[in-house]
DNA sequence: TAGTGGTCTAGACCACCCA
DNA sequence: GGGTGGTCTAGACCACTAC
């Protein structure tokens, strides 16, 4: 392991970042999947030929950006959103009164499409490139509140249609087990805007009336982005809930 | 320094969460204000009779919840809000084409008035208890943006007025300078409603076009709350940011 | 040069899980 | 009982800042 590049280098990292950096690889190239047990601290720490507390350090990192669960006495394993608990991560839009309901998510269309300038570029794509569109309705207890057009490349997801997504599990819980694609991190865009006659016809609501719009780009391990997606959320007895820190 | 409470007690905490609370009660107390320079944690780590690396874990939390900042070679210091940088922390609207603007606060009204039930259970104040509402406008570059009410608690911050807050810098850095008050942390809650008459003339939108409604409650040290406001955004020209991790 | 935070190490012990 | 992560220590050295 290189003590760094020393001497003034701009490209200086400590030791724990380049073994961040090691193991970051191992998730990129699918060798440790979602799910799975990474070594142990001790093992990873004799395989770099560094500390145990230096790889601690690198983990704990990874930890606290939801790539990595620990678990006392078990062991430190790969985030995944097929675990219940982290499995709605991205949806932060809860009822008003609190309590909590079953979600339900209802494929409307999907179809093939060439990517435009504008999804290319979000998506990193060449403009023309294959591309899938998903349409899908989300309700939470009986009342849809959702509705989402996603874009995805059609070479990353190539089998992708109703039937597919009919079956599984969730979404994203779908991308990590049929398509090896895990969901690591998103921004999101927030507007107002009125409910076009589409959107108000499937949420129920009067056309013109408010809705939320968020526009979210999803990335994998790297900073990748592999989804882009417009949700119209219908915020009657919903609302979207961020804590600021 | 006990070494936890032993036993299965139902309150273990590690000794490195101990030593966070010590220095919380610092903060909470006053003892160092916002801006100013902590011990340093050999200092500190002699003071409590513990290690280096355990007042540094502690240290470590700390920063990332954004209540103490980390500067190499000087020192560690309490957050404040008139370190530009995080001066606007908690405002997440920024323009759609992402070139930066000057902002600019315009107070509008300020009175007193009772806690109606709503606001005295948010704020944790007894039904009835004297409150002070601030009316202002958020400018961003000549264009008005966002439409505030905020709620406070009258015993908090005693004298506040139009004059008080025309005077001031950021809110939140008045908040801290002239009643030490330091915002630490917020939630939010939002929906999209139709801008009604007031709004609209403020924001110079139309009546009825979609307005962002943000909800926030601020909280200090000790996750006290102590600001209540609702926010209208106008997102024509810009959006309501998010990471989601 | 002195003081601060930042990194790295080696080793001890504890808490937890499982066979 | 053996393996895992979690805590704590003591000490060394580096990087940055200020004087």
């Amino acid at each position: 392991m290189n003590r760094a590049s020393s001497l003034h280098a701009p490209t200086f990292s400590p030791l724990y970042r380049q073994i961040k950096q090691l193991i970051m690889g191992n998730l990129e190239s699918g060798e440790w999947g979602p799910g799975d047990a990474i070594p142990s601290e001790s093992e990873l720490a004799g395989r770099f030929g560094v500390s145990q507390g230096t790889v601690r350090k690198a983990i704990d990192e990874m930890a606290a950006e939801n790539l990595l669960v620990r678990q006392q006495g078990k062991g430190t394993f790969v985030a995944t959103h097929k675990d219940p608990g982290s499995a709605f991560r991205f949806l932060r839009l809860v009822p008003n009164d609190g309590v909590p309901q079953v979600s339900q998510s209802i494929p409307l269309e999907c179809w093939r499409a060439k990517a435009g300038p504008d999804v290319a570029r979000t998506l990193a794509l060449e403009p023309g490139a294959p591309i899938t569109i998903l349409r899908r309705l989300l309700k939470l207890g009986d009342e849809p509140v959702v509705f989402d057009e996603i874009y995805l490349s059609s070479e990353l997801f190539p089998d992708l249609s109703l039937e597919v997504v009919r079956a599984g599990d969730s979404l994203y819980g779908l991308f990590e087990s049929r398509y090896g694609v895990c969901m690591v991190r998103a921004d999101e865009r927030l507007r107002a805007v009125a409910a076009d006659r589409v959107s108000a016809e499937l949420l129920q609501v009067a056309e013109g009336s408010p809705l939320l719009v968020v526009e979210r780009v999803t990335f994998t391990y790297g900073r990748k982005p592999v989804e882009w997606r417009r949700g119209f959320y219908s915020t009657r007895n919903h609302h979207y809930r961020n804590e600021l820190g």
